[in-house]
DNA sequence: GGGAAAC
DNA sequence: GTTTCCCAACGCCGC
DNA sequence: GCGGCG
């Protein structure tokens, strides 16, 4: 024991290679072949920056280190946890619990050092993607322990590991401080926060909350609770407060705002005096009686008179607000599971603080609940950035987003300086049947809907009464008439509340129906009609799941897609869009036709990342001992193991299960496997290019294949560049149709250099296009289209057609999320036209100087 | 994610 | 039993 | 020329 410090990692030698670390042993490192951004300079810094602390003033000597650390990366919007363990002494394991690195329910790490029993070291809360924007977070557990402990565990229950560094300034840019995040269940952190643009933000942002009293330092920009800030005013505690409400608008408009989470749940003010709080909803109800957990909460915070505002939620297993559980926890009298989410401070200590700039009061609101009780939580700041944080919330499948002008004061109304952002869901269902018109309506009162279920049964989905105009209730209510029947279409028929009255419709009418959300029992809530679609077989109309939403667990088929059992289904594979490996699967199946179209008879590699796409990707092009039912190894001259060919939908869903997330095709058939039948040009620009450019690239090589007399297709590939595909006759073996296409890549190289080179070195591709002519060689593959990405966001690769070049703004513009839009708003085939009978001449061969 | 070799 | 390794192929680039 | 990298 007692070792030096940094042994282990002493002993790793080499650093990874990829941008994560993985744990490391003395028995070696493992380095990854991810194709992410290159962090070795990262972690170097990091290295370096443990590598060069100076001790802590006031340990004791003799005692020996023993930091434990847990290193969580967030760059690019990226959410990555890693777990990294720096211990005196050789370590000799360790284990985190089974399952993702990045699942935020692990808090326990176990650690086995030489000589010491297994240990376990705890560390609480977890960072939700999005909450940092670019930025990089260390969660930080730090101590020291006697070596006469012999269990640090044991040692860190005790309170013998002692935390004593606050606010110091360490190499490197990073700063400690202690800090609640959200989704940390109110529990107070040590964060080593470093910003990678420090002057965008202020360290106030970081939510630094509070210092613990042994702290040397503790210089971190702690607010200050009993000074008197500008433009607050003595005042008596008002007995009533009315709340600021919040404008709903649909975008996030420009200028300085200050974004939090919106929470589904009930508005409540809470006065606080004389060691008695009051708990009113924003009608002025009191709710004191209904609340007793949280009204004993707060008279516990000792407060000087105060107004405080807020929302009371019960958090769902990830943390979100649930409205419904909400609900019940009322309804069963339950009132212990509800937390109380703090955002602003309108009366403190005798101060009106309503024309004080919100910032100062949040911060001293945040100051007064740090490391209280559990049930009252501040509520966080997210990162800047009004779009991406939108989306991110919706993907994390909260509510929405609360904004806040910068500055702004509390004021007892509607503000325009304080705005909602929505999530609004919007799905098709189809129409089961209608309601009978109630009161002065005529036609029918309200739709109700449906979706398939897994096994293809159609499931009620609840109702939608209101967004049609007057015509289009009446040609609705017309076209509905004929597609009468007697009986529910819908399994298991709706209760009979919903079915009086109602008239059965043959499932054929799709509609488009926005609403606020599912409820538990499956039913769309706040639905709202936005109208008919007609663009999509009636069969594929099934929930679209939120990111991240597990959905109800326990009901029968529901680990299978496509009759594929799929493991983990729950696990987030992007956490950026929060798409679980199920949504992923579910995705696949629902664009199978038109994926397995573009796989059938081809070989494939699978580009496979079976923990995530922040995880370990590795291609796999021989079938192996791959276990996928349905899946065809086919044996070839050309290679010694059999190849991988997938043409059904359990094929294709089984890869899924087996971590596939993209799906790469060769240019040519297994029925003439040694003869290619196209040609693909993959337009890889350099990254910083606009896509203005990339447009007119593309166009310019189209404008030389048609000069050359051959039709050509374009897909999206999902990342920045363009892929250019020319089908072709098999007529060719590789050598020649690559020779070919290598001529297509240097004969724009030569003649247009501004805009492309030829060759792969990133080197003198500063500005310009490479234009990608090597796989069109024997063996080598081109991501499919309509296979997904293993990219943040899951972007697909999307077959368009010339005309939409113009139209779309990047090659990512769909993802798995946004693909079925496309898909059902298309009138006709994009590669229209589409057919393998085009020949390489020699004439072509001459124009391009090959000769 | 899972088979198989290496511990 | 437990842990690690493997799962493409190619051209570039730096040693 | 070899190996790591993208």
């Amino acid at each position: 024991m007692a070792t030096a410090r940094g042994k282990v990692r002493d002993k790793t030698g080499t650093a990874p290679a990829e941008d994560s670390f993985r744990l490391q042993t003395e028995t070696g490192h493992k380095a990854s072949r991810s194709k992410t951004e290159p962090a070795l300079a990262e972690y170097r810094r990091k290295r370096d920056f443990t590598a060069t602390r100076e001790p802590a003033a006031g340990r004791a000597r003799g005692q020996a280190m023993a930091p434990l650390y847990v290193v969580q990366k967030h760059a690019a919007r990226r959410l990555h946890y890693d777990f990294r363990l720096e211990l005196g002494g050789t370590l000799k394991s360790w284990a985190v619990p089974k399952g993702p690195s990045l699942d935020p329910a692990v808090r326990r790490l176990a650690v086995h050092v030489e000589d010491h029993p297994l240990a376990y070291a705890d560390f609480e809360g977890s960072i939700p993607a999005g909450h940092y924007g670019a930025g990089e977070v260390i969660v930080w557990d730090r101590g020291v322990w006697e070596a006469a402990d012999a269990d640090p565990a044991a040692a860190y229950r005790a309170g013998k590991l002692k935390f004593h560094l606050l606010g110091e300034k360490l190499s490197g840019g990073w700063t400690l401080v202690r800090s609640r995040l959200p989704g940390s269940g109110g529990k107070e952190q040590w964060l080593l926060i470093k910003e990678n643009d420090a002057a965008a933000r202020q360290a106030a942002d970081y939510d630094i909350v509070a210092a613990r009293p042994d702290s040397v330092l503790g210089h971190a920009p702690l607010p200050e609770p009993d000074a008197k800030p500008d433009k607050a005013v003595a005042a008596a505690l008002p007995a009533r407060l009315a709340p600021t409400l919040a404008t709903l608008v649909a975008t996030p408009p420009a200028g300085d705002w200050r974004y939090e989470v919106k929470f589904d749940g009930y508005r409540l003010l809470a006065r606080v005096e004389d060691g008695e709080a009051r708990l009113f909803t924003r009608n002025g109800l009191d709710w004191t009686a209904k609340l007793p957990e949280i009204a004993a909460a707060l008279r516990a915070l000792d407060l000087a008179p105060s107004w405080l505002d807020g929302e009371i939620i019960v958090p769902d297993a990830a943390g979100r607000p649930d409205f419904q559980a909400l609900q019940n926890a009322f309804e069963r009298g339950r009132s212990a599971d509800i937390v109380y989410c703090l955002f602003d401070l309108p009366y403190h200590a005798g101060l009106d603080l309503r024309a004080v700039p919100l910032e100062q009061r949040r911060a001293r609101l945040e100051s007064l609940l740090a490391g209280k009780d559990d049930r009252l939580r501040f509520s966080t700041e997210l990162p800047a950035g009004g779009g991406d944080l939108l989306r991110s919330a919706c993907a994390l499948g909260l509510e929405g987003i609360i904004g806040k002008r910068a500055g702004s004061s509390y004021v007892s109304r509607r503000s325009a300086d304080w705005i909602k952002l929505k999530c609004k869901l919007r799905q098709e269902f189809v129409i089961g049947g209608y309601s009978a018109p109630q009161g002065g309506r005529s036609g029918f009162g309200a739709l109700l809907l449906g979706v398939h279920e897994a096994s293809g049964a159609l499931r009620y989905a609840g109702r939608v009464g209101t967004g049609f105009s007057e015509d289009q209730l009446h040609a609705l209510h017309a076209r509905m008439q004929r597609l009468a029947q007697p009986t529910p279409p819908f399994s298991p028929p709706p209760g009979r509340q919903e079915s009086a009255g109602a008239t059965w419709l043959a499932p054929e009418l799709l509609c488009e129906v926005e609403f606020a959300a599912w409820t538990r029992e499956g039913l769309v809530r706040q639905a709202v009609f936005r109208g008919l679609r007609a663009d999509k077989p009636a069969q594929e109309i099934v929930r679209e799941r939120p990111a991240a939403n597990p959905g109800p667990a326990g009901k029968p088929g529901q680990g299978k897609v496509a009759g594929i059992a799929i493991s983990h289904g729950e696990r987030v594979i992007d956490a950026e869009s929060g798409t679980t490996k199920r949504a992923l699967a579910e995705f696949y199946d629902s664009i199978a036709p038109h994926l397995l179209a573009q796989l059938a008879g081809r070989p494939l590699s699978l580009l496979r990342a079976p923990e995530g796409i922040a995880g370990e990707q590795f291609f796999q092009r021989h079938a192996e001992t791959l276990a996928i039912p349905g899946l065809h190894r086919i044996a070839t001259v050309t290679d010694d193991e059999p190849l991988i060919g997938i043409d059904s939908r359990r094929a294709l869903i089984g890869a899924v299960q087996m971590g596939t997330v993209e799906f790469h095709s060769w240019n040519t058939d297994f029925r003439h496997i040694e003869r290619p039948d196209r040609i693909v040009l993959d337009l890889d620009p350099d990254p910083a290019l606009p896509w203005a450019r990339m447009v007119e690239a593309t166009h310019l090589v189209l404008v030389l294949l048609d000069e050359l007399g051959l039709a050509a297709y374009l897909k999206t590939s999902g990342g920045k560049g363009m892929h250019i595909v020319v089908p072709l006759a098999a007529r060719q073996e590789w050598e020649p149709v690559k020779a070919f296409a290598k001529g297509i890549a240097q004969h724009l190289a030569r003649h247009l250099p501004r805009q492309f080179v030829a060759s792969m070195g990133p080197k003198n591709r500063v500005g310009k296009i490479f234009v990608d002519y090597l796989r069109n060689q024997q063996g080598a593959s081109t991501v499919a289209a309509y296979s997904v990405r293993a990219r943040p966001g899951l972007p697909v690769s999307v077959p368009i057609s010339r005309d939409e070049l113009e139209t779309i703004d990047g090659a990512a513009a769909w993802n798995v999320h946004t693909l079925a839009a496309r898909l059902a708003g298309l009138a006709t085939d994009p590669w229209v036209g589409y057919a393998h009978r085009q020949r390489l001449t020699d004439a072509m061969r001459q124009s391009l100087g090959l000769a």
